[in-house]
DNA sequence: CATGAATGAGTTTTCATTCAT
DNA sequence: AATGAATGAAAACTCATTCAT
């Protein structure tokens, strides 16, 4: 009934948004556009979410927190297998998740370092689960110990390396692949 | 003569731009307080740069070839050394030239991939001395085969972890570790 | 029947309208939160109110018309009385209507001169009562004849000084002395 | 030179924002209309006042210090006049203050009860200089004991009510007939 | 009849840019 | 050449009102 139809509207709108962000940027995405795109008018967006700010951040919110199941899923999964394996399923599951918002990845990445005194609230949820992974492959010795504080930042480079690389060349490298060039680059570096 | 002044001026009111752009956000600077910091009025900024589109691709360009000059000094200086001096160079270059230009970090890692689809000037710019010192370091056998597409982004991804964890955490490694902690990541990877 | 439900309802919406108009002011008040406030929703506010506002305008009738009826209750039942009682009568008659809808007075006194071109048709009424008064009072000598068009407003003016007081010091004193006070200070004056 | 032009900006702003607000009224005064009336582009009246709420409060700030500075002046002046002449002053010099900005009067009446709990700051000057008033009536035994927290109130309806008659039968009583009236209704009361 | 989601005209506010002094 | 007040297009946001369920 009329409580499915008002979902609904939030779901469009949500879309609308995460479409709208990712084409114009954070700061170009007007609140009319978002609107016409979802099919409905400015007020029932404000209807919905209390104001430009608050669209943004439920929007993020929500991916935030699929992305963080996601690896919570992933990081208990494989919690008794090898660590290149636990590392592998950790990276394929970033990139499966990008695969679904990829509008949205932009956001993601550009917010991530924009501000950079604060960190989203996304990105420290991506960093803590690699620092829990990160700490998994040195108690087990499979990461080494130099700069060790580095290492959480370094993973993330590289998955970021390659996700920068298939926004550019789209489709070039199938999934699988990408989680597998990306933990053998920061497993055994780019050495011959 | 009046000629000094003039570019003191615009030296001022460039460097006011890159303190505010890097504070506030490539979005929310304004040119008022560009100016204010300048110590000139508005109308001056624009008797000295066309619009504020202008001001700031200026800018950009002017780090940009700053930097660009620096890389290829690196380059060029180190053209006959082993392969990893010419790395840890070109990284430690890197470095440096953002410890003298902090405030604009932020500019180039946001303006980097705010949007996606353009990359600064100041990024292809670094992206394309990378690629050259990363067709080097494969002529020379010193860096190994498979995806070769990715190495620049991944060696640039290195980089990138090092300095933001300088970010947040300033002065926490002497600009020399850090290049070497960056290029050691790189070339070994983390393995133990 | 259902006849008796709807006037409920219809009282209701008045009642919450009336407290939240006094409450947040006669431009600040928002259909939502009447609708709220009275457990309906808005659609059925404009079942059984035309618009904004009608429901203002039936409110101040109600209400007006309810204070016109005391008024001439007062008016007719002392209308043998020395002029002096007639005058308590008529003021005790004010104080109490406020005293039963205390909210409703502060529509009033805003509306009263919030659009002095127009004062409200409750103002009206009271003014027109006032003069019926002061008319009689003069016949029987019992005002003296000095500038008699203002003698309403003088009238009027001692009252609201009463009401104002009680409005910001609620209680302080009982309904018959604030009466006794107004007409006391319309009749002799504060002199020594 | 520009300070000077800057200045009329600023006082034909708060004329024409004196005659919005007064003509339409407390929420219904536009920045575009007020802005049209002065003459100029909504910005500059930005540029002037910080916002709706600010060019508001100056102007009722700037009317009210005005009018402090002559209560203050017709107080001082009179100080060791008997008390009815201070009496007739202190009512004289509202009557004029109120014939200058005869528009904005009605700003004043209207925000002098339009949020009852909290009386403007105006008014509060207005009362303070009352009270002071009716102390000195009262030391002097000018102003008989009863009721006395009352007084000023009492005092400020008389005013009132002449100056309300004198909006809506503009002129029909002179300024110093006026406040003769108002102080003879005060102290005498309106017995024959 | 009641409901409450959707509508969109109407306001406030911002800020890059211009130009008379 | 410097100044800074004025400009006004562009956005965000509000809320009375409508109407399909």
């Amino acid at each position: 009934m009329r409580e499915r139809l008002r979902e609904e509207t939030g779901r469009a709108i949500s879309a609308a948004a995460e479409q709208v962000f990712a084409e114009k940027g954070l700061h170009l995405a007007r609140m009319e556009e978002i609107a016409a795109l979802a099919g409905v008018s400015v007020g029932t967006v404000y209807n919905h979410f209390e104001d430009r700010q608050a669209l943004l951040a439920e929007l993020l919110e929500s991916r935030r927190k699929e992305l963080a199941q996601r690896l919570d899923q992933a990081l208990a999964a494989s919690a008794h297998e090898p660590f290149e394996g636990q590392l592998r399923g950790f990276v394929m599951t970033v990139f499966i998740h990008f695969e679904d918002h990829r509008p949205f990845l932009s956001i993601m990445l550009e917010g991530d370092q924009a501000r950079l005194a604060q960190p989203s609230p996304a990105m420290r949820e991506i960093r803590a689960r690699a620092e829990t992974l990160v700490r998994r492959g040195l108690a087990k010795k499979a990461l080494r110990q130099g700069h060790v504080e580095l290492l959480p930042g370094i993973l993330w480079g590289a998955v970021k390396a390659v996700l920068l690389h298939d926004l550019r060349n789209p489709g070039a490298l199938p999934v699988a692949e990408r989680a597998s060039a990306a933990v053998d680059f920061f497993l055994n570096g780019a050495r011959a």
